[in-house]
RNA sequence: GCCGAUGUGGCGGAAUUGGCAGACGCACCAGACUCAAAAUCUGGCGGGAAACCAUGUGGGUUCGAGUCCCACCAUCGGUACCA
């Protein structure tokens, strides 16, 4: 009977006490460098769907030293966050204690699922030697103009009077306390990514990273290209500039709308009529909440600003200028000109205020559609648009008259081309105590000096109180023996900047940690970043696509801007997992009870049988149900496999009777593996060992190779069967088994005989066998079938199928 | 609404990418072993008496469609007025 719990540990303390897997350091040898995603530890420990993506990455990892590589497959934490704090607020301990226990209770969950982990490169991005270098690039960017100060609106609780976390906030109220939640403007950090937009779009083009990830970071972008047009107030000189992505429409804009927060209200203020009016609205505006905004109202709101009107500067109509939420100050200019009979919102705008709406496009394939009849929705379509009304336009495809416009505009000096992205810049502050500081100093003088470079890392204070701050100031702000300083430029009192960095700081760029862990000079060294560059293979998951994906690779081109690391992206390829739901189809979760421990499964079927579970499970890169169940079948599936000792014969070469099937099986795990079809893989094994049963028999030569090839799903029980039927090698250290292709193909063939499409017999002829002889042996056994019809046709594909159509 | 997935036996899923639908596993049934049970081993297992019918629904292309095209339905994930 196959022991597992001895077995695992015999070998788990051998491979972590020898450091079987750590990364060499011969720079000469060709490398792979595989990177999961690493775990925040959280208090409730390791939950099953880790196991999956590193086990499948363990399995690459594992079949890559076999292949002869220098892998660097290493692990570490992302600790900084919201969980450990929210919990010291709690129950009163410290943050940094609980993390402690938190990673050495990860630790020990990983190294009992038996990954092939270096752990000699641990990393930990609460640790001062690791966030060092967080704050040193913080300050390069600032250097280079890439971070700076702005106002910005955080969630601010009512209630609790603090600063709350987008993830704090459920369905517009606070998560602890039910008070709503508003908008509260504080001047905060930013890092300006948007500079970086269009690379981040471009360089998608060299990564091999799956088609749906390209998609979603180009959708987060929000790359849309269209103009810029001003339109001048009437009876000034100035101007409202707007964007558009649909410039030839400029002749059915019969109205304007500006964001509340626009500034042209300001401006304007001694000649808008209904100014108590118009500014009722912008209070009323600023109080609603993001969710306010964007979920519950739908239906439209605005004012009409009277006593200014603008221009339209194609039709020279004047035209009025409304204030509305629907225009956010944040996005183009903060201002539009509505075509209500081309655009979804301005028409719905205009039916409630009853404002103009003039057809200047009409549908090309529609014969109705002659621009006179009242619309009943807008109509939108660029690919499908003929301009009407619309003077030089006339006639004109849509795409057609939008390059004409554009020309017409910077040729009159209306307006220009204008690319314009979703991507909003980065907020970087944090009012919060368990991050990294930001090593920026305020002096009234030298205004915002960073923190010397030599005095970093710039410690967190081990404080005693780390409550949130009065009015959503950050916890460091009530610590003034910290917060105050002297200026590093004129020596003069200074204050720190309270703010922690948010929990992607850490995240974005330890893969670069990795190569040199413990370099306390740099980074990482020049050569090990230059060895080591791009990672080979990063697997995360889907949730992680946008944002910690976009802001790593925003980190990684800035470092390489200023010369820091060699490669233009950090990630050659990434790939996802899916989602381990509970038994009952739904999110595992503390309050439906559906979570299942890995601890557990350890404890009652074995490291082995959860790894080859959770690859059997499904499709690696699909949502897949726990079953407790099938990971028994595994389990009895491992049990077979040890079971095969009783059969076991001498013999150092595949035996006839095996040849075909071990080649074709090394054929189908190694192509498997590198396609992450896991699922397959474990069939295939379960189908050999069904054979062997069968055979009641394996020699050595199929056994060490069986026991190979699975070795990467089941290091365990592999590595022991080996040095039982006396493998000389331990499997850790043996080449990756190979195969002759020749021996994989089959000698005779079973092909199928049809009728017309449909399946009437099977045939057994020799592999490549003559057509003719094909066609007489298939036609014999179909005989009765198609005597005295006529055959009209066949189709004959060599080595697949014979088709036979009959009158 | 938009973007991205997915839909195949009682269940999880497979299908060389247009060529025998249901590999492999679970569950279930039967047999062997056992005083008996569990474990293990062996066999069976989409529906139908059969012709045949079956891959979410309806159409199409093809000698041939789970796979390609068109329209729709359902479920899941992401996102939220982006001009």
């Amino acid at each position: 009977m196959y022991n597992f719990k001895e077995v695992e540990k015999k070998w788990q303390d051998k491979w972590y006490s020898e450091g079987t897997f750590n990364a060499k350091n011969d720079y000469t040898m060709k490398k792979w460098y595989g990177l999961i995603e690493f775990p925040y530890p959280s208090g409730q420990g390791l939950h099953v769907g880790h196991p999956r993506s590193y086990t499948a990455l363990d399995i690459i990892a594992r079949k890559r030293r076999m292949q002869g590589y220098n892998v660097l497959f290493p692990i570490g934490f992302d600790a900084f966050g919201l969980p450990a704090e929210n919990y010291a607020i709690k129950n009163h301990i410290h943050p940094k204690i609980t993390t402690d226990k938190n990673v050495h209770h990860f630790r020990e969950q990983l190294k009992s699922i038996g990954f092939s982990f270096d752990w000699s490169r641990e990393i930990n991005t609460t640790d001062p030697d690791y966030y060092k270098w967080t704050q040193w690039i913080f300050i390069q960017l600032y250097k280079h103009g890439l971070a700076y100060k702005a106002t910005m609106p955080i969630n601010f609780c009512t209630g609790c009077k603090v600063g709350l976390a987008n993830e704090e906030v459920v369905n517009g109220v606070c998560e602890r306390c039910g008070s709503p939640v508003v908008q509260k403007e504080k001047s905060q950090w930013m890092l300006r990514i948007t500079k970086y937009a269009q690379r981040l779009i471009d360089d998608l083009d060299d990564v091999d990273y799956l088609d749906k990830i390209k998609a979603q970071q180009r959708n987060w972008i929000g790359r849309s290209e269209g103009a810029e047009v001003k339109f001048e107030i009437s009876g000034t000189e100035d101007y409202l500039l707007v964007y558009t992505t649909r410039p030839d429409t400029i002749f059915g804009a019969t109205y304007m709308v500006i964001a509340p927060e626009h500034k042209l209200i300001e401006k304007y203020k001694d000649r808008i009529t209904n100014l108590d009016e118009v500014e009722e609205y912008k209070k009323k505006a600023a109080l609603k909440s993001d969710f306010e905004r964007s979920e519950l109202n739908k239906d439209k709101t605005g004012v009409e600003i009277k006593g200014i009107k603008a221009v339209n500067p194609l039709t020279n109509e004047e035209i009025p200028i409304w204030i509305s939420d629907y225009v956010l100050g944040s996005y183009g200019t903060g201002a539009i000109m509505a075509v209500p009979a081309h655009d979804t919102r301005d028409f719905e705008f205009a039916k409630k205020f009853n404002l103009p709406i003039k057809q200047v496009i009409r549908d090309k394939n529609s014969s109705e559609d002659d621009g006179n009849k009242e619309l009943t929705e807008a109509f939108t379509d660029v690919e499908n648009g003929i301009a009407i009304n619309s003077g030089f336009l006339n006639g004109l495809t849509s795409k057609e008259a939008i390059k004409k416009v554009i020309e017409y505009l910077e040729e009159h000096k209306l307006g220009e081309k204008k690319v314009n992205y979703k991507l909003r810049d980065w907020v970087f502050s944090r009012q919060r105590y368990w991050g990294e500081p930001i090593p920026m100093v305020y002096c009234e003088k030298c205004g915002w000096v960073p923190v010397p470079e030599e005095e970093l890392p710039l410690k967190l204070p081990d404080v005693k109180d780390y409550e949130p701050g009065e009015n959503g100031e950050s916890p460091l702000a009530k610590h003034e023996e910290w917060i105050n300083t002297t200026c590093p430029h004129c020596g003069g009192k200074a204050r720190r900047e309270t703010d922690t960095m948010p929990q992607w700081a850490g995240s974005s760029w330890y893969y670069l940690r990795y190569m040199d862990p413990h370099n306390d000079k740099e980074l990482a060294s020049k050569e090990a970043l230059e060895y080591w560059s791009p990672v080979d293979w990063y697997n995360g998951g889907m949730e992680h696509t946008t944002l910690h994906l976009l802001y790593s690779r925003f980190w990684h081109k800035f470092l390489y801007d200023i010369g820091v690391v060699p490669t233009k992206e950090p990630y050659a390829k990434r790939t996802s997992h899916g989602m381990i739901l509970g038994s009952n189809g739904e999110k595992m979760s503390k309050s439906k009870g559906n979570v299942v421990n890995p601890d557990e499964m350890v404890r009652d079927y074995g490291a082995d049988a959860l790894r080859v579970y959770e690859m059997f499970i499904g499709p690696f890169d699909q949502t897949a149900q726990w079953s407790m169940d099938s990971i028994r079948g595994c389990l009895k599936f491992l049990d077979r496999v040890w079971n095969m000792q009783d059969f076991l014969v001498d013999g150092d070469e595949y035996s006839p009777k095996f040849e075909k099937m071990m080649n074709k099986a090394i054929k189908k795990v190694s192509s498997d593996i590198e396609e992450m079809k896991f699922n397959t893989s474990v069939a295939t094994f379960m189908t050999m060992v069904n054979e062997f049963y069968k055979a009641k028999e394996i020699n050595k030569a199929e056994f060490e190779t069986f026991l190979q090839l699975l070795n990467p799903f089941a290091p365990h029980i592999t590595e022991e069967l080996n040095q039982r039927i006396g493998g000389k090698e331990e499997l850790a250290y043996k080449a990756w088994p190979t195969y002759d292709e020749a021996k994989t193909i089959e000698d005779t063939i079973e092909i199928p005989v049809q009728i017309k499409g449909k399946v009437k017999t099977t045939i057994t002829i020799n592999k490549d066998e003559d057509e003719e002889v094909v066609k007489e042996k298939a036609k014999e056994a179909i005989k009765s079938q198609i005597e005295g019809k006529k055959i009209i046709k066949e189709i004959y594909v060599k080595n697949k199928i014979y088709n036979i159509v009959i009158g």
